[in-house]
DNA sequence: GTCGCTGCAAAGTCTTTGCAGAGAG
DNA sequence: CTCTCTGCAAAGACTTTGCAGCGAC
């Protein structure tokens, strides 16, 4: 690899055999059930390589396990408490509703195509460096941030 | 000024003078009316330096001007309108709600204090070079981007 | 068995819309 | 005068909550 390449697309760290065993652990140590519609929705969220709304992971769920019978009412709960446990990490770009996507990835940025809606992830050294000379400056505690850019992709331009 | 400086805080460019003329230019063109209500709902973004929810907005224009009587669908219409105008560019940051600011600002980021919920804006040079180099990598034509970095301001964290 | 979880439906938010009268041009 | 705007209230979208029965442990 050149030593010049600081940016990287498209990170993926964690097994799902792993994920789901964090989960389990995690609804242990707080004395919560390991519920199989808790499991499918983790699955889903794992399976899928967009970001989700509540909505469409609930729509993805029924489809595939039709004789569950998940209610949405399960998936924003379960979304709520996976967010809580920093399992999932919330995203609201657009106009509305939230994205969800799993917080198991490294840190990454997004770059949004305003026409398909598409979204590339990734992650720039040289950013990241400013970001924290920035709020060193003002003395600022950087606990978390997100970057986003909106534009048309390759695929879209050339219709 | 130290040529070393490329990062900058808090920018403000357009008086309201020219900011209200714009707004009734824009009118005349669509073939809209200018009404005491709009310009009101303007001045009121204008005076504020926070980032207004509709809500907010709504409660500050009650507070002075009551006699008007302003309706929140009002508010909720006319940032619509001027959110397609890129007079206001709506920001749709923590949990839930969305806030306004005026766009006749410089193009800027956000560092957003999740203890007191204050809002600094800066604008970085490195960062925006580096966004364009990643974006012409991926031959992605960008119309727009944000950043917004949370953690604890300086404040808050000597409490 | 206990106690948390689930689906359902009802209740909350936040935002948009239909309508009839008011008001800008 | 005309045609858009406005306030109101009703309707919509999205999300949360109360409850009684179900199921993990």
């Amino acid at each position: 690899m050149a030593s010049k390449v600081t940016t990287n697309f498209n990170t993926k760290t964690v097994g799902y055999e792993e994920l789901l065993n964090d989960f389990k652990v995690l609804l242990k140590k707080n004395n919560l059930k390991f519920t199989i519609q808790r499991e499918v929705i983790l699955e889903t969220l794992y399976n899928s390589n967009e970001h989700l709304t509540p909505e469409l992971l609930y729509n993805l769920i029924q489809e595939k396990y039709p004789d569950l019978n998940t209610g949405i009412a399960t998936v924003y709960r379960t979304l709520s408490l996976l967010e809580d446990s920093n399992v999932v990490t919330s995203l609201s770009f657009g106009a509305q509703g939230k994205k969800y996507e799993l917080g198991t990835k490294e840190h990454h940025d997004h770059i949004i195509c305003t026409e398909c809606g598409t979204i590339t992830e990734f992650v720039d050294e040289k950013i990241e460096e400013r970001q924290h000379a920035i709020t060193d400056t003002l003395g600022f505690k950087m606990l978390d941030h997100s970057m986003q850019i909106y534009g048309i992709c390759k695929k879209c331009q050339n219709k």
